[in-house]
DNA sequence: CCGGTTTCGATGACGCGTCATCCATTATGC
DNA sequence: GCATAATGGATGACGCGTCATCGAAACCGG
């Protein structure tokens, strides 16, 4: 019989660790952000490139690629924000198809207030918790996971797995 | 006018990349199980510690907190895959509030199916891409954040960023 | 036994995220 | 110039996740 899995316990628990991180990060930064400047997460990851930008506006693609969002869900969550008087959305004179979305006053003064906060928790949770020399691990490790998980590599996944789809009966154990 | 915060260009790069190894890992992770199996990944937290209990079957309540999930979560979760056949609920006898939440036959060959890709991809995209040092550097990484994070310490976080005018925050909100 | 408290779980509302679809505009090839 | 594709973006449907609320059952101190 085969092994119970190819995956290693060392392996599970760094895994289980790491989702464990990541919910844990999440769940502080977003309830920060919400306390605040009762915004949340995906809020601020719009309203900060605004904020940077020289002229606070945005075309969507662009801030699309800009966060690696779909199209559709920056259309979305620029809605909602402007349905709350964060973002304006403006037609782009040049691009008869495209639109700017430019922040507006009230979104200015929520990334005021988000800001400080939220530079501070990611500094306790996250930067200050980890050497440099952590962080040229963990920077590096994230490229590589990136590269191998870009579309471009999802054809050689799906040659890896193209054989029978035996029953993995690896699960019994704990 | 561009400096919001004191973190470094280097620690946002770090972030950045952090971030966007997350995302491009959950989605592989998801479109394997979507192909392989139909299902997503909440399916399948779901389904395999059932498929792993003796009589495939677990309490809600203990399903929710071997996960890690709010109560109302495994409820919603379960509703919807016990549409799908994946699961079954039953009263539960000895507790007239609780509910048993039992593996389907349809349930099982979903985790029989899925299992071996879902393993498979992840090995590729993640425990193959990194060297031993490099997990225990991440291991050891994931458990001081969590750590940092836990309901524990946010009184302190609380402390640390008390100094804000958070009075003014909560007039301007509604 | 009885009244308060806690636990179990369902439910509705709402924001988030993806997918499929659609339409208008712009770019391209003949 | 014109047909055809490609792009920018909006929209609706649907699953995911949280929060607040609710009712019912269990627990617990008198």
């Amino acid at each position: 019989m085969s092994e119970v899995s190819d995956i290693g316990d060392g392996d599970w628990e760094l895994w289980r660790g790491f989702v464990m991180m990541r919910r844990q990060l999440d769940r502080a930064l977003e309830q920060r952000l919400q306390a605040d400047a009762g915004i949340s997460g995906p809020d601020f990851e719009i309203l900060l490139p605004l904020f940077r930008t020289p002229e606070n506006q945005l075309r969507a693609r662009d801030l699309a690629e800009l966060l690696g969002w779909e199209k559709s869900r920056v259309s979305h969550q620029v809605t909602r924000m402007a349905a709350r008087g964060l973002v304006e959305r403006r037609e782009c004179p040049t691009d008869l198809r495209g639109s700017w979305i430019t922040l507006t006053a009230d979104g200015r003064r929520a990334v005021l207030k988000a800001s400080r906060g939220n530079a501070t928790e990611l500094r306790r949770l996250f930067f200050d918790l980890l050497t440099d020399e952590e962080k040229i691990v963990l920077a590096a490790a994230s490229q590589r996971v990136v590269d191998a998980a870009s579309p471009d590599s999802c054809r050689r996944a799906d040659e890896i797995l193209s054989g029978v789809d035996r029953d993995a009966d690896t699960l019994a154990a704990s």
